[in-house]
DNA sequence: GCTTGTTAGTTACAAAAACAACTAATATCT
DNA sequence: AGATATTAGTTGTTTTTGTAACTAACAAGC
């Protein structure tokens, strides 16, 4: 891409990322929603929750790369909704500890689960060499 | 990950391909909406009409894969900052032709180039084959 | 101890996206 | 021709984001 060649929209990187993303983000995104109605950042503050235990909102801004006011409006509807609690730490009372409630647990391994489920359908298509081609190159993009 | 394998969010494919898609965007937006206020909706407008020539907001959407109503407000706000005309056709006067102006096709060039360099820089950590293949899933998965 | 700085999290307001309802023009069916 | 359906495009309303300003708790320097 460094010549002349007429490109088009689809050649044009992050163009081909973004339809990418949005394409197989498409099923799940309609699973979570219908079955539990997540926004997909409620999704992954259940999702790291469930995944690595109890953690503050600010860890699961650092790990899960979200804005801190998504994670706290995440944190407000997933806890009116009784998925989660939280409970301030005492020695510093500016953390909060968030957990799954019970609710929030099943849900965690019914999402994961399906989670699964849908990384494979979407990797079928493709050898195991391509499939790890294709996350290498992303990681690298991602700046992961 | 058809085994019970844990996984990170890191590994789930939809989550990879949001975070790739949202750090490879990054710089061109800001270019785009620096020098010209354009939103993402409107660069694709006036790279379709720069790279294929006048068509319809019909055209544009199917062709660019955007919702009527985004082209639509797109259109609009090209149109006030003179990026591009329209001129109703007169055998059928529910289209409009959509063409670039002047301004429009300098900054159509601009971008154009900008968008190359960009493109550029994005591939250079990989081998010419890790490319092909990122693309060929990235093709699939977006269902081109 | 008190100013200054930093950190966790919330809130308020503005920008943007999503969705549905609408107008106007044309096509179709009888 | 006249009712019905389709198509292009717009507008209005609601959600969802993004940004910045804010509170409250703690830390550090002096």
């Amino acid at each position: 891409m460094t010549d002349d060649t007429p490109f088009d929209l689809q050649d044009f990187l992050p163009y081909l990322l973004n339809q990418a993303a949005e394409m197989s983000s498409l099923d799940f995104q309609r699973y979570y929603k219908a079955k539990y109605g997540m926004l997909r950042t409620e999704w992954r503050v259940v999702f790291h929750l469930g995944h690595y235990g109890e953690m503050t909102a600010k860890n699961i801004c650092t790990r899960a790369r979200i804005h801190k006011t998504k994670v706290s409006r995440a944190v407000s509807a997933l806890e009116k909704r009784r998925f989660l609690t939280r409970t301030p730490l005492p020695d510093d009372r500016r953390h909060e500890t968030l957990k799954l409630t019970a609710a929030g647990r099943a849900a965690f391994r019914d999402l994961y689960r399906a989670a699964q489920d849908f990384e494979a359908n979407l990797t079928a298509p493709f050898t195991d060499e391509e499939v790890a081609t294709l996350r290498r190159c992303l990681v690298k993009i991602a700046k992961f």
